[in-house]
DNA sequence: GTTGTATGACTTGTGTACAATCAACCCCAT
DNA sequence: ATGGGGTTGATTGTACACAAGTCATACAAC
C-alpha cells in the first residue's frame, strides 16, 4: 500500500504549494500530489503511523495534513476508523462537476479581465510542460499539471475564495477521473488549454467562456457517470461503503 | 478578552452544527457562533491555552477547531504567532461578495428545482426565529440566524461542495458586516427572506434569482466598502497589520 | 455450515511534556 | 533622547505516552 508513496525526497518541487516549507506543508503536498497523479487510488487506507514512518515525522504532523486534505474533500476521515482516499459516488461526481462549471465560468471571465502578461506566459509554460509529460508517457504528471493549469487560471482571476474552492474541486475531479475514466484517451487535451489562453489574451470573454464550457463537456464526456457503470457488480456498487477490504499486506510492511 | 466567550454550557443548542457531539465539534461550533454573533470582533487574539481552559479541554482540541476555522477563512493562523479572528480587507470583502453572488445565484436556481416541502417549512421557521430575535433585541442571534438561513438554503440545493463553500462565505460575510457596517439598520430584512421562499415554493426560478440578487445588493449597500471608509483613521486602516496592539493585561493574566 | 460471541491485537483520540520561536523589555552606546 | 542588541517571558510547534475504541480471529452454539 505504502510503496505508492515516495519517501520524502527533499528537493523543493517546482510549481507547487511549497510555501514556507514547514514539514506540515511538505507532507500535505506529497500526499496531495500522489492523489492528483493517481498513485493513490480511491479507497486506499491512509494509516497515520505508516505515513509518519515514511515521512519521518510524528503522527501529529500527519494528522494535520490528513485533516486538511479531508477538508478539501480528497480524503475521507471516519471517526475512530482512520482516513481513506475519498471515492466519490456518481451523485457526488455530478455535484462536483456542476460546481466546477459554475466556478470555471466565473474564473474565465475574471481571468479575461485581470490576467497579466506574466501570468499568461506562466500558463503557456504549464501547457508545454503538460504536453511534454504526456508525450513522455508520464500520464500521472500530465494529469497533475493539467489540474494545476486550472488552478493557475483561478489565481489569475484574482479572487482568493474562488481559488481555494477551485483547489478542492480540481483535486476531487482528479479522483473522479481515476474512478470513472472509460477509455485511455488523453484527458484535458492541451490543445484546448492553448486555445483558451489565446482567447483570454485577446480579451475575448465570450469566446473564452465558450471554450471553457466546451472543455468541461469534453472532460465529463470521457467518463461514464451514467448509471450503467453502477449496475456492474455488488462490489462496485458498494465501493463507497467498503472503502478498503484488502488486508494491509502484513510482512514486508514498510520497505 | 476571554469574557466574550461563554464557558461551555452543555445545553445542546437548537439549529446548529451540533452533530455527533465530539468535543471537537462543540468547541468549533461555539467559536463559530461567537463569530457569527459578533461577540468575537475581528482581530481578537485566540490564545490556545485560554480557550482550552474556558472549554475545559486540552490544547489539542482547540488547535483542531482553530485549524478548521482557519480553513474556512474566519480565523487567521499566523505561524508561531497564534490565531486571531480574521479581519478582511476591503479588497477581500469585494472578492467574497463576488463569490457569494455567484454561489447564491446557483443555489437559488437549484433550490427552486430541488427544495422539498419540508425544507421550505424549515426555512420559514428560521425566518420566524430570526424575526423574533431582532424584535427581542437580540441582534447577535438575529445575524447568526440570518446567516444560517442562507446556509439552509444551500442545503436545499442538494450540492455538497456548494454547501461547504457557502458556509465559508456566509461566516466571512458576517465578519465583514461586523467590520464595515455603517448605520444601525437591520441587516438581512427578513421580509426579503420570506419573499424568496415564496418564489422558490412557486418554482419561479427567474423571480427567485432576481429577489436573491436584490437581496445581495441590499446587504452590501449597507456597508461602506467604498474607499472612503479607508480614510477613516489610522487605526482602522492598519487593523489588518497590527492585529493586536494592546498588552495582554499584565497582572491578572488569565481569568 | 452458519451465526453469534468473546478475546486479543492494532489503530486512533486525547492529554501532557519538552523544544523552538517570537515579542517585549531593558540596558547600553552613540 | 534615540537607536541597537541582548535577555527574558510567554506562546506555539512537535513528539510521545496512555486511554479508548474498532476490527479480526477463534471458538462455541445452533
Amino acid at each position: 500500500m505504502n510503496d505508492q508513496l515516495q519517501p520524502l525526497k527533499k528537493q523543493p518541487r517546482a510549481g507547487k504549494t511549497s510555501r514556507s516549507g514547514t514539514q506540515d506543508d511538505v507532507v500535505y503536498a506529497h500526499i496531495f500530489d500522489a492523489i492528483l497523479e493517481q498513485r493513490l487510488a480511491p479507497g486506499t487506507k491512509l494509516s497515520e503511523e505508516a505515513l509518519g514512518e515514511i515521512f519521518g515525522v510524528s503522527r501529529t504532523i500527519i494528522r494535520r495534513a490528513l485533516s486538511r486534505l479531508a477538508h478539501e474533500g480528497v480524503v475521507l476521515l471516519r471517526p475512530n476508523r482512520g482516513a481513506v482516499v475519498a471515492s466519490p459516488s456518481v451523485e457526488e461526481a455530478r455535484q462536483i462537476f456542476y460546481a466546477r462549471r459554475l466556478v470555471e465560468r466565473a474564473i474565465t471571465e475574471l481571468a479575461v479581465e485581470h490576467a497579466t502578461a506574466e501570468q499568461l506566459a506562466e500558463l503557456r509554460q504549464m501547457v508545454k510542460d503538460e504536453q511534454d509529460s504526456f508525450s513522455r508517457g508520464d500520464r500521472g504528471a500530465g494529469i497533475r499539471l493539467s489540474g494545476e493549469f486550472h488552478l493557475k487560471l483561478a489565481e489569475a482571476a484574482r479572487n482568493a475564495p474562488l481559488v481555494s474552492f477551485q483547489r478542492s474541486l480540481v483535486s476531487q475531479t482528479s479522483l473522479i477521473i481515476a474512478q470513472y475514466e472509460s477509455g485511455s484517451r488523453s484527458h484535458c487535451s492541451y490543445d484546448e488549454h492553448n486555445q483558451l489562453i489565446d482567447a483570454i489574451e485577446a480579451r475575448d470573454a465570450a469566446k473564452a467562456v465558450e471554450l471553457m464550457m466546451h472543455h468541461m463537456d469534453h472532460i465529463d464526456s470521457k467518463l461514464n457517470l451514467d448509471e450503467d457503470s453502477a449496475s456492474d457488480d455488488l462490489h462496485a456498487v458498494f465501493s463507497h461503503l467498503l472503502q478498503t477490504r484488502k488486508k494491509p499486506g502484513r510482512n514486508g510492511a514498510n520497505r
